[in-house]
RNA sequence: GGCCCCGUAGUUCAAUGGAUAGAAUAGAAGUUUCCUAAACUUUAGAUGCAAGUUCGAUUCUUGCCGGGGCUACCA
């Protein structure tokens, strides 16, 4: 709502006027409910320019702005806050105004940023987890949100398909796995081969346990083990291409990948690149040569190359070995640099990881800035916090680690429960209602992770993420399926093309305008949380809205209210706040029912 | 040790430096001849501690106390 612009400029020129003082910024915002007024004016910050009472000065523009602009009504002043009153008619020609406006609240494509996401990024080695569901959940929304702000969105994985990890599995497989498949057993292929991950630890530690025993310390035991050591003469294999071993890594990665692409499915998140390690873990030397010629690296006298990032107040960090081979960093490099090759309108990037490993991010991108390119300035990394259990952290050698694929059944299954509690769904068939136990169940999961502050830390207490009442999922598909019942009913009447333009004289209901309000303040919360990568503010923005509309239902009739204009109004209001609430939740990857 | 993140009602989460710190849950009390009661209304309850910056601090600075993470020529 264009309002407020018009309110800035409005309070420097009166001011400019009135005392002679050129403000630089002029601060708004909404006036708290328990005062009159919808608009506040901080007069406070204007003391530093003006000499005076905060209450005179709040008074003296009050006056002004009301007699010089229709929209403002009257105003009252509390302490320095100037609280201003905005007539019903502006309210309701924003209204009338959205009509006109297709996708309201989302930007077109029109910058000519485009923004590469990278989330999930999985190990070959395991299923994914509850960890990988926040990080898939927060990567994807992140990217609605930024493709929402108008902005050109790449999203991708880099697959670490590749290392002493996968070997692990492997080996396993061939001692211990008699030719299992997923095909042979049933069992869903990175399931299959986390199995084996499983097993190949087991067998380790019994080894070391046994030379424990006969008498190595336990450091030199875990080093020396003879499954370990085979491990790495795999991977040693690998690298030079042996043809067995690539046989059998490319046999195991594709069931692996089948797993996932299930998960992903299941997840409701995809990717439009995919990246992987086995091709892309020999980039980035040529960066190094780039960056010692710039003077940006330095070579120590064993052939190890590093970079000094003490005046940053960081450390010395090392991008590559004495003996000529990579680190984690150089990697990094390297795969930077090749999708901006492969994507040459990359403007910005965005990493989500962990926050263990922010350091490790700080130094990647302060590397990248320091070569000077020119995208090095739009990087970021989306740092969220570990997911905690009530039991403690998740571990995957305690069998504490939730699996992904089982928590999104069992918040399916939970939501049947429920429904089937409440008995609603009368008419549907059974693969409808096991549709819609998805879309509840899915959306319970994730409004309850995408609700926090990505960089907290989250305590994921499996009873109460199912549960559907207060700020949750489910409760917001709720309000939204009551509204589309709503609008059933009144197109079964006929009465669809009658929802004329609202009259402008037409008195509006507290409710009402709290509603219209909350409206015009979805483009803003949609650009902030795209400013900010941060779901959790759509998710707060959407639920206060169903709140408020929930008051407004429960007060107000819709269907039955007797006078036909404001009856049409109304169910108009509430369409549109469908409308805000299936677009939000749609930027939070969660889908609407019609019922339930 | 050094560096980074987090400490808000019993619990889970909010609060661009702004007004009397908001919700939800759990607790107490109410509201369904009516469009979906998975709802609504009322009630009680919190900024870890101590200084500083200022008209004003949950927010910024410093110190301390708690929780977590990073601190590999691993990825």
């Amino acid at each position: 709502m264009d309002i407020e612009q018009i309110l800035i400029d409005r309070v420097k020129k009166v001011v400019l006027e009135q005392y002679d003082a050129d403000l630089p910024t002029v601060e708004l915002q909404p006036t708290r409910k328990d005062f009159e007024g919808d608009i506040t004016v901080v007069v406070f910050p204007m003391l530093k320019f003006i000499k005076g009472n905060p209450v005179e000065i709040g008074t003296t523009i009050g006056e002004a702005l009301r007699a010089q602009l229709d929209s403002i009504d009257g105003f009252n002043v509390v302490k320095g806050f100037l609280n201003l009153v905005v007539g019903d008619a502006y309210y309701i020609e924003f209204f009338n105004s959205l009509d006109t406006i297709e996708n309201y609240g989302l930007q077109a494509n029109t910058s000519a940023e485009a923004v590469m996401v990278e989330y999930s990024s999985p190990n070959t080695n395991k299923p994914l987890h509850l960890g990988h569901v926040r990080n898939n959940l927060l990567g994807y929304s992140v990217a609605e949100l930024l493709k929402a702000s108008g902005k050109k969105v790449y999203k991708t994985q880099i697959i670490n398909d590749r290392g002493i990890h996968i070997c692990k599995s492997m080996l396993a497989w061939k001692k211990f796995g008699g030719g299992e498949t997923p095909e042979s057993t049933g069992i869903k292929g990175d399931k299959l081969v986390g199995n084996y991950y499983v097993a190949f630890d087991k067998a380790f530690k019994e080894e070391v346990e046994k030379m424990i025993d006969e008498g190595m310390s336990r450091e030199e035991a875990e080093k020396e083990a003879p499954l370990l050591k085979q491990a790495q003469d795999m991977l040693i294999k690998w690298e030079a291409g042996d043809p067995e071993v690539v046989a059998l890594w490319k046999q195991m990665n594709s069931w692996v990948y089948e797993g996932f692409d299930e998960t992903y499915k299941n997840l409701g998140v995809d990717f439009d690149r995919l990246y992987y390690e086995s091709k892309t873990y020999l980039l980035g030397k040529d960066v190094i040569e780039e960056g010692l010629s710039k003077g940006v690296f330095f070579r120590k006298p064993d052939g190890s190359v590093w970079i000094d990032l003490t005046e940053e107040g960081l450390d010395q960090k090392i991008v590559l070995r004495s003996d000529g081979t990579s680190v984690y960093m150089t990697q990094d490099l390297g795969t930077a640099l090749q999708r901006v090759k492969d994507f040459p309108d990359i403007t910005g990037m965005v990493y989500t990881v962990g926050n263990e490993q922010d350091y490790h991010f700080k130094v990647l991108f302060l590397i990248l800035k320091k070569l000077g390119y020119s995208w090095a300035g739009q990087l970021h990394h989306l740092s969220y916090g570990m997911v905690d259990l009530p039991s403690g952290k998740m571990k995957s050698r305690e069998g504490t680690v939730v699996d992904a694929d089982d928590l999104l059944d069992e918040m399916t299954r939970t939501a049947e429960q429920i429904s089937k509690e409440l008995g609603k769904l009368d008419g549907y068939s059974e693969e409808e209602k096991q549709a819609l136990y998805r879309i509840i169940g899915l959306g319970a999961l994730k409004y309850y992770i995408l609700k926090v502050d990505p960089k907290k830390r989250i305590l994921f207490n499996p009873e109460e993420s199912v549960d559907f009442q207060g700020n949750t999922g489910p409760f917001i598909q709720y309000t939204y399926a009551r509204i589309r019942s709503i609008m059933r009913k009144f197109e079964e009447e006929g009465s669809v093309e009658a929802i004329a333009k609202t009259q402008p004289d037409m008195p509006l209901h507290a409710k009402e305008k709290e509603l219209i309000k909350l409206i015009g303040q979805f483009p803003v919360t949609i650009q902030q949380a795209a400013d900010n990568l941060s779901p959790a503010l759509v998710a707060n923005y959407v639920y206060e809205l169903v709140k408020e509309f929930n008051s407004f239902y429960q007060q107000l009739t819709i269907l039955g209210e007797k006078d036909d204009d404001k009856r049409k109004f109304r169910v108009k209001l509430s369409k549109t706040v469908a409308y805000v609430l299936a677009s939000g939740m749609s930027l939070l990857g969660i889908n609407m029912p019609e019922r339930m």
